[in-house]
DNA sequence: TAGATTGTTAATCGATTAACAATC
DNA sequence: TAGATTGTTAATCGATTAACAATC
């Protein structure tokens, strides 16, 4: 399963079918049309994008549920175990921590750090939060290859460094802030702020008249 | 300015530009070079991304960056206040309720929404937190036209349903569930273990030898 | 004028959609 | 076999990139 060439707006669209595939679990088979309407798709496009994976589905009947299940779960290496080290320990940090999704997709959480004194030694989801001090240390310790940075933009850059320096390799950050990191290094940003003025834009776009 | 014709792929840019500008307010100009490393894009891409808005840059100088910011805050609508109802007050809900980034960009969180009864009536961020089955009239009441959903996923196409039958035409969604809304109403989804897998794919590639 | 930088054009690239032959 | 549905092809659409003429 050579997943080199599957298109970058298919592989962000596969956990969706994950998803989707876990809400018909136990049913036998679906077809390309009832698991686009789960995933909010059309069935052309999910077709095409299972293409890329393979032919995990029969002519005339559907997929089978737990094959297609098992085949998407492995291009995303859910089966990887893939250690976690969160950054910043405010209401969001809390909230990932506190995440219970994280752990059937092949997450787990080792480790919780944050800067603020008051903060650290406090117990938060089970961890006790790590001085940011210690970051390359936990990295180390806890074999971390995913950052989450849920601090305040200004030191957002900051932790990245630090994570990248540690030898993370993929990062999450909810930080409004774009971050530069070496090749090798992939980034996902989501930007709540963003998110409400796009969804502003399209609001106003509708009043004028379009 | 019709907003009409910018691409949406522009458009998703446009508050990364925006965030780019005021970390250089103060300066007066800025040549798309700088800015788009600010932004983490091409020089190109910020030159084609602006043109769509209008000539607001000078050749051979650059652009005026108080200028700028206000040219692009109206398209985006920044001006044009916005009121924001969260349904869903667990940690997700306060760190988003506490978020001060929303004001500058435009939108008031003017309402707090949850099914508990041990956390309706509790105050968060200077709100008191208001039970489920008075959405419609909190969204009557406050005017919302942005709902936030940071609702455990089971729940959220019913608030969802809630939401868009009490008027609200644009929707934030945090839960890992393809919303089913009529024309008319925007979606946009944030869906963090689903980040975290688009890193594990990019990150397995990597081990693979690509 | 000479140098710099935008705005725009054209070329390339990637993604989506529609249609249908293959096949269960 | 007849009906259904996939997998794939081709056409369309949209986004990105590169280059450069316009112009400050």
């Amino acid at each position: 399963m050579s997943t080199a060439q599957v298109p970058g707006a298919t592989v962000a669209r596969l956990p969706g079918y994950l998803h989707a595939l876990e809400a018909v679990r136990g049913t036998g088979v679906v077809t390309s049309e009832e698991l686009a309407r789960a995933a909010g798709v059309s069935p052309a496009q999910l077709r095409k994008d299972l293409s890329f994976l393979g032919s995990y589905g029969r002519r005339g009947v559907g997929y089978d549920v737990a094959h297609l299940e098992r085949q998407i779960g492995a291009v995303l290496g859910v089966q990887t175990r893939r250690t976690v080290v969160i950054v910043g320990i405010g209401y969001l940090g809390h909230a990932l921590a506190s995440y219970g999704g994280f752990a059937e997709r092949g997450f787990d959480v080792a480790a919780l750090v944050d800067a603020d004194p008051q903060v650290v030694g406090t117990r938060v989801a089970g961890l006790v939060v790590e001085p940011v001090d210690a970051l390359a240390q936990v990295v180390a310790r806890t074999g971390a290859t995913v950052g989450v940075i849920a601090v305040p933009a200004p030191y957002a850059q900051d932790v990245c460094d630090g994570l990248v320096g540690a030898g993370v390799t993929g990062l999450l950050t909810f930080a409004p802030r774009a971050l530069r990191v070496p090749d090798g290094v992939t980034v996902r940003a989501v930007d709540v702020a963003s998110e409400l003025q796009i969804l502003a834009f399209h609001d106003a776009r509708r009043h004028e008249g379009v």
